[in-house]
DNA sequence: CGTCAGATATTGACAGTGACAATATTTAGC
DNA sequence: GCTAAATATTGTCACTGTCAATATCTGACG
């Protein structure tokens, strides 16, 4: 009795590629980047282990299209910290700050992983693309000034090299935990946010 | 005939585990993390799979050891680049930022894997005192001014905390090739070491 | 010297993984 | 409707980490 349950599943998915990648990045942020692989995506979709092949390729696939689709999510987290921010270059800069940091911090996993360039195909096409879209909200960001007046390329590499480094070390190191000592050490609330802060007080951009 | 060679190796090894640790080294830099398996050590050691097993327990214990391993040179890197520098905070700026950079170009492998926690055992002692020296090596990088003075201690840690910032990410940024457009946008000499001054020079600590 | 416990290394096994080939099922273009 | 392409399954292989059982060596203690 009970050969044949009706309600089977259709031999095709439907959306397999989307439903992968949604499980995947799940278990990325529950269970880590260690157990991310392509047969554990394929357990938590329901199919077989051999069907990622078929929209990814190989694990680097994978990997590569969830890091693309965070590059897509971090560029617009960036435009719309930026969006909200006035004229002002030192607010605009403590916005990109928060920004790239909160992002970082509301997806640690993902953002490990968009940075780690040894397991992913930077020629594909998707991460390509996402990639260089959020690079442009990145100098977008950067590129305060009165619209029209820009300083020497020179500087302006260099500020928004500065800029980029100070956020992105600091994201890195504060994932790490490597931060920990250094935010115990201030005062009153005891917040990532509130180190952040201190931190972009404590620098200068040179022609500010 | 030639039944057994009279030059036979000692069952036991000497020293396996500086040697496991000298290869793994080996195969991280040439070959990458991903190359980088208990058995891939064992092989170029000469000995069984399991062997490495005795010294370090599993893959993350022998991880663990090389990153201390890291720590160990890399705050010995920076003390000697701290040890030429004078006593002008920009002059010492500089000495660290060209100590830190220079040793994850040097090493790249072995920095990235020092900086990802998620494979580590952060407990194991001897990473964990490596991580303090290297540590100690830093704010002591940092702390510039002349002895006995010091900044309020906020101010400080939000100083600390932006100059590390800033060479972390540059690092990082750089082992990527993400900063590989920016190089590209300087004049003449196109060397990180170039940009990296750049960016020393368009960043102001508050109180230089 | 001798012996014996502990350290060190080997062999063998097992489950999990990425990758590939062969096959089955469905879809879509014509 | 028919057929080629897309999608999914099953089976297999080599490689890996880990563990257990065993072999060999070393050193401490008589």
């Amino acid at each position: 009795m009970n050969h044949d349950v009706p309600i089977r599943r259709p031999y095709h998915h439907g959306d397999l590629k989307a439903a992968l990648l949604a499980e995947a990045e799940t278990i990325l942020e529950n269970e880590g980047v260690q157990a991310l692989t392509l047969r554990a995506a394929a357990r938590a979709a329901g199919v077989s282990h051999a069907a990622p092949k078929n929209h990814f390729g190989d694990l680097t696939g994978l990997l590569s299209e969830l890091a693309a689709l965070g590059f897509v999510r971090f560029g617009a987290a960036l435009a719309a910290a930026m969006a909200e921010a006035g004229d002002d270059p030192r607010q605009r800069n403590k916005a990109m700050g928060r920004g790239y940091v909160g992002f970082a911090t509301a997806h640690p996993g993902l953002f490990a992983l968009m940075f780690r360039g040894e397991v992913l195909d930077q020629d594909r096409p998707a991460l390509r693309d996402a990639v260089l879209a959020a690079r442009e909200a990145l100098i977008a960001a950067v590129r305060a000034r009165a619209p029209g007046i820009s300083p020497p390329p020179l500087q302006m590499a260099a500020q928004a090299t500065a800029l980029w480094s100070l956020v992105h070390g600091f994201a890195m190191l504060l994932l790490e935990g490597r931060l920990n000592g250094m935010i115990r050490s201030l005062p009153g609330d005891e917040t990532a946010d509130s180190l952040l802060d201190a931190v972009l007080a404590a620098i200068r951009v040179v022609d500010d």
